[in-house]
DNA sequence: TTGTAAACGAGACGGTACGTCTCGTCTTAAT
DNA sequence: ATTAAGACGAGACGTACCGTCTCGTTTACAA
């Protein structure tokens, strides 16, 4: 499947120029509007270029999205002792993230797919989902062992704790995304994650 | 905008086929085959008729679960004194409900909805959200004046902690939804929200 | 199937934009670029509207001729009494009409479509080989009974006789096409019609 | 144009296998479903050897009818001294070949092509008309040195009185194509070649 | 005056075939 | 026997249409 496998011999400035197109135009107009054939133009691509090589325009953005992480984002949380702190920087770029018009953007066109097509959402959960899981795994277990997060409670949760707030405020519009609520998340996650026998030990 | 509207003559009979064949198509195929002309279809009623009352698929699907939810749903949490016991009994019926095939259809086609227009989320937030958050809020406010809430937790956050996290697993598909998990959610929302000097206090 | 049949309301205006737009780009450019695009783009129509009424472009072709003949044509041959001379005049007008690159175009599609499908051709049969065969059938049957034309004759046949050889070297290339070809043409038909005894009579 | 020209080093395997699968498909198939792709297929070649040597599908076509000509037809009229019989035998022959789907299809692909495209036409012209024509031409010369045909009528012009009508009815589907017909044909042809003051003279 | 039925213009869909263009491989004829 | 020109298969590519679909609108008729 590499890029260059002969008899395959898919053309990787195609490839690069239709996932460019794909962001570009999600993170630019609504979804509905991001059309294959849009893709196509804007890729100055042929749509059976498109077709060959994916199954559905979503197939597209969650690759774009997934090579664009490959290559521009850092996973790994900061590390200063203050779990509460590196939790809250964390939380702070993510509300600057969503505060993006084009980053707002391209998570809902993500988000929609996602919702109306299971093989994209276990693809999305692999590519995407997973790296930031194992990512705040990795921080957990230093403040695990620091006695910040009590062993009651798995990565998986704890992460849910941290940024399942974030995101439900953001996709409901429920609220207001500031470095202050930010923050607040930040702080109740660490009182929950915190062991039953001493509640939001700072270390 | 009451269906019965004097001077517009909407026929109920026609806004009522119409909202149970949108519910109904919604929970029984996937969202993108769930056409305006297959509402009208299964509705027995024209396209025209939906275009003259509603602006979108989306709207008449957001006006359908509102509709269903002004006549089957009891808001309002359980009180029996123990708040993460109500909050996990809560919980319990989401992840239920998110069991169901038909639930977990229509509320991924909602939210496909409002993630993509705006106004339809201004409407879900006030018709669907918000009397939730409210229903939240009656029993927090008895579970502050029982000392088993902090003062500093408002109660978006406060609703955010319980269901947020169950939600985000829901979507990303990153986790199984057991009652267990339900009451592990419930329970690290407890911690959270005690006050500070009196953590998870079970009055 | 009348074109303002209840119940279908077909809009005229378009089919006529789509006849008239099939007829002008048959006679304007090479066959093959005859698209469904093109004629609905010329007709100010949208592909479903061709679609829903025609099965294929060849169909729209030979709707458009039969309808302009029906507009425009007189069947019926001159009758002078000289037989050589009415069919010259009719065969001297039949390569006067080939020589006009408009119609040469619309011949040639025409002759491609009839070729390719035998629904059309049947069409083309009915709709504009027969009235033609009927004309010439009547002046042969006054040619007949002015012992011009032999009763072994049939009046297939004999039209065949006349206007084959015109075809057959339009579609050739093999020969010029003038007026003292089809005058020998004409000629050569009578002397062949003529009844065996009485060869090649002038009336 | 040799297929071994020296220093093109044409493979003549695969030509042949390209002329033949072109042949085979174009009598089984509708000739629309005949394309470059079918052929290149069919002959175990690629796409580009066949535009290395062809311009066309059509071209393909033509050279392959040629090709097969100059292998099978012997060229060449009977000549019994019975014109009448002898043009009889020959059509008979056509209606015999006509009637055969294989060659129906393949003619009709023929004329298709030549109808739109002037170089085939003139090729076709060239090496499949001419030598027909010339087969005939040797036979009226023989005809005209016994008093059958006259002088008035060239070699062109007596070729089509014999063989258009049968084209013709062919491509319109007007009348059956059977012996006794080709029998009338050629009775009509002779009545029309015979010298004037000779009518329908038999040797 | 509604609502219905259905046709309409617009334009994206997923796909086919076109004719062009690399690729490596293999043939072939002249060294 | 070696070599180099170039024909070969494979198949990806941009282009252009195909015939179908859904959209949201419009029109004509029926109640």
């Amino acid at each position: 499947m590499s890029p260059d496998d002969p008899g395959r011999r898919r053309s990787s400035r195609s490839t690069a120029a239709i996932l460019e197109a794909a962001l570009a135009l999600a993170a630019e107009r609504p979804y509905p509007q991001v059309t294959v054939e849009s893709i196509a133009a804007r890729a100055g691509v042929s749509k059976a270029t498109i077709y060959r090589w994916w199954p559905s325009r979503g197939a597209v953005l969650v690759d774009a999205l997934a090579a664009r992480n490959a290559r521009d984002v850092a996973y790994g949380l900061p590390d200063t002792g203050d779990l509460r702190g590196d939790l809250a920087v964390v939380l702070r770029g993510v509300v600057d993230e969503l505060a993006d018009p084009a980053w707002d953007a391209l998570l809902r066109a993500l988000t929609v797919e996602t919702l109306q097509d299971d093989t994209l959402r276990s693809q999305v959960l692999a590519t995407i989902f997973t790296p930031q899981l194992e990512a705040f795994a990795a921080r957990f277990a230093v403040a695990r062992a620091a006695g910040q997060v009590g062993d009651d409670v798995d990565d998986l949760a704890a992460l849910e704790l941290v940024v399942a707030p974030v995101f439900h405020r953001w996709q409901q519009g429920s609220g207001s995304l500031t470095h202050a609520y930010a923050d607040g998340v930040a702080a109740r996650a660490c009182r929950a994650l915190a062991p039953a026998d001493r509640p939001d030990a700072e270390g």
